[in-house]
DNA sequence: CGTTAGCACTCAATAGAATAGAGTGCTAAT
DNA sequence: ATTAGCACTCTATTCTATTGAGTGCTAACG
């Protein structure tokens, strides 16, 4: 028993069918909208065929079938074909896009958004993992007699600026300078999570032999790394669950939004996909909560290694082909942008 | 018919057992959990005295009393008692919140987190609209030849920090300081909202004649100014809805989320409060969305101008002694630090 | 021999009826 | 003025009947 030419094609108009109405599909409604040529009978022959083999289920004996996870992937990978995007629509995206974003951060947070209102899903930014990144150079920036802006620039292309408050006063500029100069000579190339080591244990005696005055900005600078969460995730367009009717179930909700809520989870989810643009389906997600999920995921790389994600988050019912054809969109206009920067 | 001694216990009653379970309340359970000294009956008669005052109100005939908003409001004006937060707790949270912040979004954030873990309602924090405040101080500071950091600084103490980039390169750094003159000349003690237009009218002629090379700074940081969002909204706790029974009703929770997204309206909402820390229960909350919601919220001044904003969003049964005992003491600490600043 | 019409069967969803119980308002006694 | 007693109201729950979409099987068909 094969999944030949008909089989395929009844499944394809289930998978279809069942992402355009959430509702089981029975074979008369498959022989009515999708001219097969064949009986419902003979579809109800097929289907029964296709459920043994894994790839239909009933939610009860009298219900016509939903596609299984393993029906998806097969649709995904063979059977469904990418809704381009309008050419109006994607010049408008390009438009929106390219206002350029010095910042990573920033271009994500922003193709987040615009990825989840084109879609209608809910949508997953995950920038740098800044602390295992390289810092590239350290600078600190007088601003008044009390205050310096330490920037901290790294490989990736992250760029953090915080504020450090003194509360003895900067002092000399000079010896700013000069501590400026040891720092970035000292740490540059480590990894900003080495850096937080050396800065408490080594930098610290070595420094303070320099200027009484930088005890303070080193503790600031050490404090302000620790601070620096590895898990940003910009979100957007979580209340579009709602729309689903598999969620119109409170506890089903909630435990979407709670999900949603456990970033080092969702991040790990995210960050373990391929390269390019890859999807995981429903039970392939290892994260217990995201079982009821699909995932699009698009990874960004600079100098072969991964900086950023874009991720699509919604029932495994979604409209594969459109986002896929959106998130192809975005990413290849991300990766331009990447690579002029 | 006025509200003698008696009525007042038997309202107080009614509206912390309602707040605690959520349930109508009825004059058997009334008489039996709390010592009135007096019968059923005559908690009847008086209930039934409190509902013509429109203090009350009944679901159904056959059911107990809830309280109406008229009833909170006189509950927290007159006779609520605030709990005080345990002193443990106390030092514990005054401790988190002291690592002292430089920056007054990330303290505001962040109390904004404690706050709803504290809690276990949903919370909100304005920062600073920093458009209407007043530009204290604008710095260029080279990063590489590309790049800049322009760090804008404000009478409210926010700091801006937006990378720019200057794809011709950005030249001599003594014309970068020279244009940095004009800026601060030209613009010092003008709100940002000013800043923005004088950016795009008059500047971007006068310092081109100086260096063709700031053509790009100037729209680039007008860009970045235009681009500031005068809401930002830090939300925690948004999934704690999920755990109150007014709000099990899948239409009630997803209306409430998705007011939470109307940025703008919420904010107007808790920008239009009054000094120190205020309370609006349901319908006097002029925001169509928020009807069935209390706000207890604190507002910050620096200089005498309201510059931040944390309130907290629940149920109109909301715990308001214990939320008001805890938002007093996060907001006495916050107060502290700004005047150390 | 694959395909299909016909039919009995299954099961969720919906609607309707019966029951239980919490709470009220009124009346009459204390 | 307060309270016990009681009839009444109305929701929530449980149970039953009905409907209808969809299936699987069988027998007939080309």
């Amino acid at each position: 028993m094969d999944l030949n030419e008909r089989k395929l094609k009844i499944l394809q108009a289930i998978v279809q069918d069942y992402i355009d109405c959430a509702e089981p599909v029975g074979s008369r409604t498959l022989s009515k909208k999708y001219n097969l040529g064949v009986s419902p009978a003979t579809i109800r022959n097929e289907m029964a065929d296709l459920e043994e083999l894994g790839f239909l289920m009933q939610p009860h004996t009298s219900a016509g079938r939903i596609p299984s996870d393993k029906a998806y992937r097969l649709y995904v990978d063979y059977l469904m074909q990418v809704k381009k995007i309008a050419a109006i629509q994607s010049s408008q995206l390009k438009e929106k896009l390219v206002r350029s974003f010095s910042e990573i951060e920033q271009l994500l947070q922003y193709s987040s958004r615009v990825l989840s209102e084109l879609t209608q899903y809910t949508t997953v930014a995950i920038a740098p993992q800044i602390k295992g990144s390289k810092l590239k150079q350290i600078q600190l920036i007088p601003i008044d007699s009390e205050h310096i802006i330490s920037v901290i620039i790294t490989d990736t292309g992250v760029v953090k600026k915080p504020l450090l408050r003194i509360p003895g006063g900067i002092g000399d500029i000079s010896v700013l300078m000069r501590v400026s100069g040891i720092l970035n000579e000292k740490l540059r190339g480590k990894t900003l999570q080495d850096v937080e080591e050396l800065l408490e244990k080594e930098l610290k005696h070595e420094v303070f032999r320099f200027s009484s005055v930088m005890e303070t900005i080193i503790p600031e600078l050490f404090k302000t790394l620790e601070e620096i969460d590895d898990f940003e995730l910009y979100l957007n367009g979580t209340t579009n669950i709602f729309n689903f009717p598999e969620f119109s179930d409170l506890i089903k909700a909630k435990s979407f939004l709670t999900m949603l809520e456990e970033k080092k989870k969702i991040s790990e989810l995210i960050i373990s996909s391929g390269e390019g643009i890859s999807i995981s389906i429903g039970a392939e997600n290892f994260f217990e909560q995201a079982r009821d999920c699909s995932l699009v995921t698009a990874t960004f790389k600079v100098d072969n290694s991964a900086i950023g994600w874009l991720s699509v988050i919604g029932p495994t019912r979604m409209d594969y082909s459109k986002v896929i054809g959106i998130m192809g969109q975005i990413s290849s206009y991300i990766n331009e942008l990447l690579k002029a920067r």
